[in-house]
DNA sequence: AACTATCCCGGTATAACTATACCGGTATTG
DNA sequence: CAATACCGGTATAGTTATACCGGGATAGTT
């Protein structure tokens, strides 16, 4: 047998890392932090929108580096699937008031 | 374009993940791991011996859980080309400093 | 020694998936 | 209107995750 196809539940963790790395990157543009992880915007957009469920350990780390969040952070939030990630701030000093609805 | 091929640099850091990896296993079984961290022996095999440079990044997280280094240490440590994974302990194990809020 | 049972490793194969690029569309702002 | 930023779809080469095979090394048994 091959590679499985992803499940749901792992679809649905990478839109939960999606929208947690959305949250992180606050007012700052896709290119801009794309740019400073030295990886593709497209890359980066196709993350944040959840399309890519299981993205390699480098290039999360190389955004979570950009970004603020621990990779430990960043784990732990995507498993809890219970609760929603706009309740949870991964930064926890910098908060982005213009993503605050 | 499409995807570019592996720099030398990503393909040195993933034979370094495989290394750290390798010796945070210690003197347990890849069969033992690899079921703890709900993937394949072959998988976990290939990543230690530097095969896959670039792994998913939840397969390093569920191999780091199973056997203790944080995520943040992991990258830090195969970040550092100059020194060899021999001297680095990845234990003891900081468990998610940054989720105490 | 020979046999057995684990490990571990390298090679091969392949479907699934990623990272990248391009295009068109929408919304906002100057 | 023009410029900027974001988003969804499409396309594709490169890479991963998995499985199977065979071999070497080691340790325990008869």
């Amino acid at each position: 047998m091959v590679r499985l196809p992803l499940t749901p539940a792992e679809v649905e963790r990478g839109q939960r890392l999606g929208a947690l790395l959305r949250r992180a990157r606050g007012c700052r543009s896709v290119l801009d932090v794309a740019l400073a992880s030295h990886i593709s915007p497209e890359t980066l957009r196709k993350i944040e929108s959840g399309r890519v469920a299981t993205p390699a350990f480098p290039t999360i780390a190389a955004i979570a580096d950009t970004l603020g969040p621990s990779l430990d952070a960043v784990w732990t939030r995507i498993n809890q699937a219970g609760r929603t990630v706009e309740d949870q701030s991964v930064l926890p000093v910098t908060r982005h008031p213009s993503l605050v609805s």
